[in-house]
DNA sequence: AAGAGGATGAACT
DNA sequence: GTTCATCCTCTTG
């Protein structure tokens, strides 16, 4: 079986939040050591330079970490956050526009096995992928990953469209986690999860 | 060269 | 609900 993966053009559009829109429901893949993990994109949140407080790219903030966020969409962006959890998010928009889509968490698919091993857990309950730092762990996903490629399989992370539709009416849009610092930005309703799933992270 | 703080998660009480 | 692990990045001097 092979799906289709998620054309460049998906990736180049200018509003990043409907981009995060419509990763809920996306399949995020990985390929490492010839172990395939995958994962239904069930919760998402969007972060959108210049004018959102709460992105790292804020007011077109470039430093050695930020730069990976102004490149063309298509690639991932994979940071460290309190010294210990890698977050992943793809990277939107043309190049030099600083849009991003932090991948929140997963409805594990594929490679359950490997990503509980991962996990150092027994059973696949929702811990498993939910939280961006606990799904990088369980896709085997870390800083290295940094500006690879999504748009082939080539460089072992990809997202594939396999055919599923999440409606509007299902998708809940609340304020972000852990922005609350980001002044009037924090109040922005970018963070998006499919309502009737088990696998997002809690409700604030 | 030093210090503060962070797009979190786990283990507590 | 609270604490804290843990370290990279950025700012300041």
């Amino acid at each position: 079986m092979s799906f289709p993966l998620l054309p460049k053009s998906f990736f180049l559009r200018s509003d990043v939040v409907k981009i995060s829109k419509d990763l809920l429901g996306k399949i995020l893949v990985t390929q490492f050591n010839n172990q395939i993990t995958a994962g239904k994109i069930v919760e998402t949140e969007a972060y959108r330079a210049p004018d959102d407080q709460a992105c790292h790219a804020k007011n077109n903030r470039r430093t050695p970490r930020t730069e990976t966020m102004f490149l063309e969409g298509g690639i991932a962006y994979v940071y460290i956050c309190y010294g210990i959890h890698h977050l992943f998010n793809v990277i939107t928009a043309p190049e030099n526009m600083a849009h991003a889509v932090l991948i929140r968490a997963l409805e594990p698919l594929e490679g359950v096995e490997v990503m509980m091993e991962r996990r150092g857990l027994k059973k696949a309950e929702s811990k498993l992928t939910a939280g961006p730092g606990s799904l990088s762990v369980a896709l085997g996903i870390n800083k290295k990953h940094n500006g690879f490629s999504l748009i082939s399989r080539k460089q072992q992370v990809w997202i594939e469209d396999r055919g599923i539709k999440v409606p509007d009416k299902n998708i809940i849009a609340s304020t972000r986690v852990g922005v609350e610092s980001a002044g009037e930005s924090a109040l922005l309703p970018w963070r998006f999860r499919i309502a009737d799933s088990k696998w997002t992270s809690p409700a604030k």
